[in-house]
Formats: C-alpha cells, structure tokens, sequence
DNA sequence: AAAGCACCCTGTACGC
DNA sequence: TGCGTACAGGGTGCTT
C-alpha cells in the first residue's frame, strides 16, 4: 500500500525513464481510471505531450507535461507502474488500466488490481493537492509547528496523524511504525502530548519515513507495492509493529497488540505506549 | 473539530 | 473441494 516512502521511490524510478520523452499514444483500458477532465479530453490533451518533470506531493505523484498542465497520479491501494519495451494486453496483465507508448518505443503501464487509483490532469495543482497538509520531511514541518497544531486537539492522535489535511504522505504503516517509535499510545488524545512527546514523535515520523524510503519502501502481502522495474521493496523487514500482532516488542519484550481505530487496524506495543492511567488522557 | 459510515473494488483468508 | 462471506486498504462525501 503505497505511502510516501513508495511514491517518493516510484517517482525516483520514473524520473529518467520518464523527463524528456514525448507520449505519442494514450490507451485507456479501463475509463473509471481517469477522475478529470474526461477520457477524451485527457487523451487529447496527454497527445504528443513532452514529460518535463516527475514529482511527488504527499502520496500523489505527478508528471509535469511541457504546456504547463499537471498530470497527477494517486495510487490508492494497488496502483502500479510499469516502464517496459512492448504493449501489454488484458492476457499479460489483467489488471492493467491504461498504458501510453513514450517516443523511445518505451511503455508506460499503469496496473491496479482494486481500481482505486485515479488519474487527474489539472492546469491548477492546487484543484488537486492544495488542502494537503505540510511534507513530513520538508522543512515547514517541525517540532514547533506540530506542538501548535497538536494544541486543543481532542481527537486521537493516530487518526489524525492519517489526515492528509493535517500532514500529508503518512499511511496507516508508518503512523504505527512512527508512533512505537515515539512510545506514544495511539489513543492519546493529540491535544494532550507533552512537549517531551510530541519532540520525540516529530524525529520519528522523520526517521521512519526516511529509512522507508532508503530501504525501497515496503512491500506486504497482496497489496504489494512494486517498482516500475519490477522489484519489490525491503522495508517490511524493518516493520516492528504493523500487522505483528503477537509479535514480540524488540525493546521490551512484550506482545504487539492489534486494535481497531476509526475503522482501521492499529499496531502497537502496550507497555512501550502505554496510555496514561488518568481517563481523560491528560498528563 | 471529530467521528461514523457507505462507497469505490477485488484478492485472500476464513468458516462450513 | 467449493461456496459464501468478512475483511483489508486510502480517500471522498455525506450525516450526525
């Protein structure tokens, strides 16, 4: 499932296969892929359009195009890129949704078993990533700046550290991973962090989302997040908490638990990130 | 501001 | 073995 530590290594693996090629055709396999504008008009617009640039903004991806339009990609659960020298078929791929033939004779396929991703070709990038949150690993992001919004917060700080509006590229891997590593408990109601807390949870989400990304990202089960060549990520290896429950914590020795937030599983370690025993969550 | 839920979709894991 | 069902996930949009 990609999160930022992937789509930041699918837009590293794409860049030079990618800036300064010319899409010259624009199949769409499956319609439901492209969110705007229309299919038509997507194809149109995408026809001998040159690649100037490829970037990411949370977990969005996007391809520069040289008339100054935006074409940004999410890939949600299962979305995939593939960079390869022929056409592929419903027969090669079953799950692929659209593909575009590059001016080197290259392919660009996109492949998404749950049709989640979407496509969306902009002039404005605001229209699609202007209520994002801050980049974690930007420099807007700080630990001053998380102490303030944290302030009067009364939801629970997992579930807003997965608002994109709040910060965006975090998923729901590297929330549980970030969290163990700050030894702050899910369930803390975020206003209420100290400032000893929210210091130490700054530098992990940092760290975490950094060694991520170094290590390729991860790749679990089958929602496997794959590089455009083909190769798979190694940071699942390093997971200490996600989808370990029973698992024994590396730092102290006790059982990772599995708990269930706004409809979501939560990973983590309840002697490490242990709640405080004052029920209203206050310190 | 926050939470709940339906929805989008399909592969997998489970119970019988 | 095979069937049916629950579940997982990110994000949006609607309701409370």
């Amino acid at each position: 499932m990609p999160e930022l530590p992937e789509v930041e290594n699918v837009a590293r693996k794409l860049r030079p296969r990618l800036v300064g090629r010319t899409i010259l055709e624009t199949h769409i396999l499956w319609p439901g892929v492209v969110d705007r504008p229309s299919v038509i008009q997507f194809r149109e617009m995408l026809r001998r359009a040159d690649i100037v640039d490829v970037r990411r903004r949370g977990k969005f991806l996007s391809f520069h195009l040289d008339f100054g339009h935006i074409w940004f990609t999410h890939l949600r659960m299962t979305g995939k890129y593939f960079v390869q020298a022929a056409a592929v078929d419903a027969g090669d791929d079953p799950h692929a949704r659209a593909r575009f033939l590059l001016d080197d004779g290259t392919w660009l396929v996109f492949s998404d078993t749950r049709k989640f991703g979407r496509f969306y070709l902009v002039h404005n990038a605001a229209e699609v990533v202007g209520n994002l949150g801050p980049e974690p690993l930007g420099s807007a992001f700080t630990a001053e700046w998380l102490a303030q919004q944290l302030a009067g917060r009364r939801g629970e700080i997992k579930r807003l550290l997965l608002n994109q509006e709040f910060l965006a590229g975090l998923g729901n891997i590297y929330v549980s991973e970030a969290l163990w590593q700050a030894g702050v408990h899910p369930e803390r109601i975020a206003g209420t962090l100290t400032v000893a807390e929210i210091t130490r949870l700054h530098t992990a989400i940092r760290l975490v989302l950094d060694a991520g990304i170094a290590n390729g990202g991860t790749s679990l089960g089958d929602r496997q997040y794959v590089y455009p060549d083909g190769g798979l990520g190694r940071h699942q290896e390093r997971l200490v908490v996600y989808d370990r429950a029973g698992d024994l914590c590396p730092r102290c020795g006790y059982a990772i638990e599995r708990i269930v937030q706004g409809q979501r599983s939560t990973y983590y370690c309840p002697r490490c990130q242990s709640l405080p025993t004052n029920p209203e969550g206050l310190t």
